[in-house]
DNA sequence: ATAGATGCAAAGGGTTTGCACTTGA
DNA sequence: TCAAGTGCAAACCCTTTGCATCTAT
């Protein structure tokens, strides 16, 4: 089964102590810390399995990579700065979209993502 | 400056006639049905070009590679049929979104993207 | 005639995979 | 011990770019 192997230990606590989805080259900065001579792979594969456990789940942006973060934290959406990069957790959710769509069409899901700049980039213009 | 060359009206043509957003793919296999041999490298610089020239605009959606759509459309939504792949407009918006960004956050921009499956794809299962 | 456009193939980013080596249980 | 996990490099997918050739103008 699954082993608590050093990397697989850091990049959890990377998650963890985030607060905010993460994409694959943020875990891997953030893990190299402690875990010396870490690889892109590493992390790559470790993403892939906390995925499959249910532990992470994945966060597709327009136009960028995709960020994953902590499981099971209820219905949200995202904003991405677009000063850092940074994707942050939205509270909240908007309603009537449904209404939307063509007759015929199916709607199972929706994504709402805002954009900008966030405290620290709009401060920092 | 930029020739009028059959792959180029080709692939505005085949835009024009589309009534909804295209990626790359979709542009080569219906321009290759009027211009023989045309390669994908050529999809991807014409398609630049139009955009350069705001006679196409991108069309990012989470998770998928671009579309693009004619330019000039005013401001509307999409979705994404996970049955086809295809890409639909969806007129109108939504409101109060910049309520869900924390203080000190500047929005300047959103997309929501709706999905599930299409008229022809819902009816098919 | 000639600069812009094309097609092919090679190169670039981000992600995945094969393989020999390492390591947790 | 010994299979799962790791690191490296090669492979992949989508997109871009270099270059010789072609073609609008």
């Amino acid at each position: 089964m699954t082993r608590n192997t050093r990397q697989r230990t850091v990049i959890r606590q990377v998650f963890e102590e985030a607060n905010r989805p993460l994409g694959a080259p943020e875990v891997l900065d953030a893990a190299q810390a402690s875990v010396n001579g870490l690889g892109i792979a590493t992390v790559y594969r470790t993403i892939k399995s906390l995925v499959e456990d249910q532990w992470l789940v994945p966060v597709e942006l327009p136009g960028v990579p995709p960020r994953y973060e902590l499981a099971g934290k209820g219905h949200h959406h995202h904003f991405h700065c677009k000063g850092c990069g940074k994707v942050y957790e939205l509270e909240g959710c908007v309603d009537n979209l449904k209404r939307l769509v063509p007759a015929g069409f199916e709607v199972t899901g929706h994504d709402v993502t805002l954009s900008g700049l966030c405290l620290a980039c709009a401060s920092a213009a």
